[in-house]
Order: C-alpha cells, then structure tokens, then sequence
RNA sequence: GGUACCGUGGCCGAGAGGCUAGGCAAGGCUCUGCAAAAGCCUCUACAGCAGUUCGAAUCUGCUCGGUACCUCCA
C-alpha cells in the first residue's frame, strides 16, 4: 500500500505520481449535473467513476473534500449569447416556475444517484446560490483587463488573455485555427473575438431568471460558476478537477481561463476526464436518442432491452471497463456483467463460513498486492476485479476442498474483499425481497425436500426444487447440505 | 473541412516490444439420484499492407474502417 498513486493529468497527457497539495488532505471538485432533465446512464457514468475515486482515497486514509456542483442557473441553448436558458426555456414549454424544474430533476439525480450506491459529495454548492460569488468574479476579471462588458452583458477576453496565457493547454489545440475556424456565428454578437464567451448575460424582458449585477438584470454564463464555487470551497489551488472528456475543449478550457485570469492560478494540480458511455460504439446523448434513463434500464422498460437490470449490475458493469475508455452497452454486455456480478458475491457470501487449516495452499499476499497494485496504476478497476476473480477461484476452491487457507489467510480475504467490493468499489448485496424471515422459511422447505430425498421420494424433491426455482430461489445440493440463493 | 483518438478471440473488455488479464457465451470432464453450483480442461485474438528489431498485437509509415471534439452535452 505504500506504492505510489498514478493518475493520468489531462494537463500533462502524461501519468503522474499523485501528490496532494497538504498531506493527508484532497479536494476534488467534479463538474454535476445541468438539472433541466433526469440524468441518463452517460451522466450517471462519470458519477460512478468519481465516487469510486473519492471511495478509494478515503480507504486509503485521506481526507477529502469532494465538490460536486448543481447547475441550475445559467447555461445557454445554443451558441448564441443571446440564447435563453434552459430553466427558462423548459419552464416556458411547461408552464412552471424555473425553481421546479430544478428542484423536480435534482430530486430525480440525488435517487438515481443512491440507488447507483454513490456517496454523497461533502459539498453540493448550487449555482443559483453562488450569484454573488459569480458576479464578483466577473468582476475581478475585468478589473484585470481580460473581459469587457457591453450592452448589460460581460464576455471574456480570450485572444487578449492567449496572448500571456496557454488557453488551448488541456485541450492541447491549436489557437490560430481556432481563432481561424470558419464557422460562422449566429446571429448579430457583441463579443469581440469569436472565441470570446459569456461571463454575465443581460437577461431579455421575458427572462424569468435574473438577478441584479453592476451591470444591469442578468444571469451568469455557464463556465464562472464552476471557477467560483470550487475557489470558494477549495480555494484558488487544490488538488484534483473532473468531469467528463466533453467538456475538456469548452468548459474546462474556460474554467481555467476564468481562475487564472481572476487568482492568476492554474486551479487544479490534475485534471481527471471520465470517457463516454457509447451506444453502438455512439457516444450517449440526449439530443442523439439515443440515451438510457437508470429507471428504463433497472426495469427494462425500454425498447433496446430484453429485461431489467439491477443498479449493482450496472454499477458493476462500468466498473470492468476503466474509465478513461469509451464503454460500450449493449443487452450482452450487461447479461454478462449480471452473471459475473453474481458468482463474484456467491464467493464473497462463502469466505466467512471457509473452513480454515494448518497451511494455506494459496498466495493471499501476491493476491492483494495485485489489487492495490491495480488501483494504483490510474485507477485501473478492471485489472483489480480481474485480480479479485482469481480469489474468487481461491474461495470456492476451498470451498469445495481442493485448496486450503489458514485462519488469518480467511480473515485476509474476507477484509480484501469487503473493502474492495463494498468500501471501494461501492457494491452492495441486493436483497430482491423485504422479508428478513425468507431464511428461516427455506430452511424449512428444504428440510421437508432432504427428507423426501432421504426416502428416495425424487419426485417430491424435485417438485419442490422446480416451483421453488419457477419463483426465484435456486437449489443447490452439496455434500454438506443443501444451499440456496435468490435469482433473478 | 480542421484536430485528436481508436480498431483485441462469438460478445464485453484489460494489457502492452519477448513470459500472451478477467467476465460472459460455447464444448468436454469431475462431483451428483437427476439438476444446479463449483472446479479442471478446450477454443488463444490483437483491422490490412509494408518497415524497424534477434523478436511487434505493442514502435514507424501508409491504407481501410470507426468515433470524438471544433456548437449544449458527463
């Protein structure tokens, strides 16, 4: 465990050895939801992907502050600056306030977001609740020269602030052509270089959400609540920034320019991107159809799916494929994920019950070296699930007698998983029925079946092995007895 | 159009100059009243064509195919 932690910094392109900024501390700030629409799986990707960072830190003993933002002001439809907000626009279109909208969605993504077994983040700052903070931001930028303000709104200066500035340096493109790029803008703009973009928007007389600013009735651009917020709870230098490769070329890109213009700081020591959750090898968006909702999928309720799905076999799904690789969904992938996910707690369920001996047959030690080994290679969960399979061949081997452990082999196991499994990766057991006496209850039937058995009554036996597996509970004959567990 | 990235066995996915993950599926065997589970075994791949090298799926070049970003998107 003393191995050093790599993670590969998007700022670098490179896989650096992870140092936090004080010892023993990290703040992570990840870039939330936009909370006009029910998060889909894509969304929920990147989530789960930080969630078993954040786990894996804490395991390792750091204290972390984990960030992660709610956007429900702001963001523009469209490329044009004069757009309307999402909030507004969908309000529009459904006739409620714009706080619903955002109250209904941020409700839908904080259940998804539990039913995926995620922790909360330590702070979950809103924007509509940092207009304050934005706006004074806003404000230092310009006072440092690098935006400007016109007719009511604030853009940044982008070709002013690149000429001291690497502004293209996490997206690693080439200034000239975008600034070169021949597409056109829509529409008549009041910004000065066609890069520029928006720090405040003067709000249009219809616009419902607005706030008063120095400059007039408005709402912040997208980009400034993030420089805000994570200054604000992290101060102007932490430790770790993520959010999904899509916003590497935009948001992120502005978000830096925004902070080093205002504290004349790089915010963030690593930039951590998550890649895209794809369809038919097409990344998952909304505006493409081509997105899951959680819901559709755990109930199967959709036209690509021939069943449902548990949240840990998605959970599961996502954590064998690493995540800086696009993952691939499909009715296949996900039947395979659900079989794994089952023999990997079947052998979890077995470790404590393990008879133990003398000697161990097996290497435990090389076993979660191997493990740790993975995770600290940037993350790399499907090795360390691969490396947690051959316990799992170690356990049911012992299991069956063809290997043997010693008592503190067992216990190394037992710990190895549960914080793998439960701590880390954020797995948990799903109980498909609420009663807690169904045990008691089997037990019974199957001691009725063992006597029938006893009496080479077969048909009885078989009878209720049958029914008992038409409703979901699987029979298993061993020498030690009888066992069952719950199928889907 | 510009800029990147990718192309791995039936499927999903790691890895990465020689020792060739893992899961699922398929076939065989063991155990077993039958079955299931489990274990063991089998199937052994890296788009194509050249090149570098003692040796390439891994490096270089080209070709083909795909994707992403350049516009809101995790």
């Amino acid at each position: 465990m003393g191995a050093t932690l790599k993670i590969y910094n998007t700022l670098s392109r490179t896989t650096e050895d992870f140092k936090p900024i004080h010892a023993g501390h990290i703040g992570m700030y990840v870039c939330g939801p936009t909370v006009y629409n029910n998060a889909h799986l894509g969304n929920c990707r990147t989530y789960i992907s930080f969630d078993t960072i954040f786990r894996y830190f804490l395991h390792l003993g750091y204290k972390v502050r984990y960030v992660r933002n709610i956007t429900d002001a702001g963001h523009l439809e469209g490329d044009s600056d004069e757009g309307d907000d999402k909030f507004a626009k969908k309000a529009k279109l459904e006739q409620v306030e714009p706080m619903e909208i955002v109250q209904r969605f941020t409700v839908d993504f904080h259940k998804v977001l539990e039913q995926l077994n995620t922790l909360p983040p330590s702070i979950e700052p809103t924007a509509t609740g940092h207009i304050l903070e934005q706006i004074e931001m806003a404000q230092k930028i310009i006072d440092s020269g690098f935006a400007y303000e016109k007719n009511g709104s604030v853009y940044f200066d982008v070709e002013k602030f690149a000429q001291k500035n690497k502004y293209t340096e996490l997206s690693n493109r080439n200034l000239d052509e975008l600034l070169n790029n021949t597409r056109e803008l829509e529409g008549q703009s009041e910004k000065k270089g066609r890069l520029d973009f928006a720090l405040w928007i003067k709000a249009k007389p219809e616009h419902i959400m607005r706030w008063n600013s120095p400059w007039g009735q408005g709402f912040p651009g997208w980009h400034i609540e993030c420089s805000a917020m994570s200054s604000k709870y992290l101060g102007n230098e932490f430790d770790i920034h993520g959010g999904g490769m899509d916003l590497i070329p935009t948001h992120h890109t502005n978000e830096i320019a925004q902070n080093i213009a205002c504290h004349q700081k790089q915010p963030a020591r690593y930039w951590i991107h998550t890649n895209m959750l794809t369809v038919n090898s097409q990344k998952m968006s909304k505006s493409l159809g081509n997105s899951f909702l959680p819901n559709e999928l755990f109930s199967g309720n959709h036209k690509l799916l021939d069943k449902g799905y548990s949240p840990m076999t998605v959970r599961f799904f996502m954590l064998q494929a690493h995540y800086r690789s696009t993952l691939d969904f499909s009715n296949e992938a996900l039947q395979a994920a659900e079989k794994g996910y089952q023999r990997l707690m079947n052998a979890v369920k077995l470790i404590a019950n393990l008879k133990t001996s003398n000697l161990s047959t097996v290497n435990c030690e090389v076993l979660i070296s191997s493990v740790y080994e993975a995770m600290n290679n940037d993350f790399n969960t499907p090795i360390a699930l691969a490396n947690l399979f051959d316990g799992v061949r170690i356990i049911n081997s012992v299991n069956d007698g063809k290997e043997s452990i010693t008592e503190k082999d067992k216990q190394t196991l037992q710990k190895l998983f549960n914080d793998f499994l439960f701590d880390i990766f954020g797995l948990k057991e799903e109980k498909n029925s609420t009663s807690e006496n169904i045990d008691g209850l089997m037990n019974l039937i199957l001691e009725i079946r063992n006597e029938a058995k006893a009496k080479k009554d077969f048909s009885t036996s078989d009878l209720i092995r049958n029914k008992l597996k038409e409703i979901g509970f699987e029979i298993k004959d061993g020498k030690d007895g009888t066992e069952f567990s719950i199928v889907n």
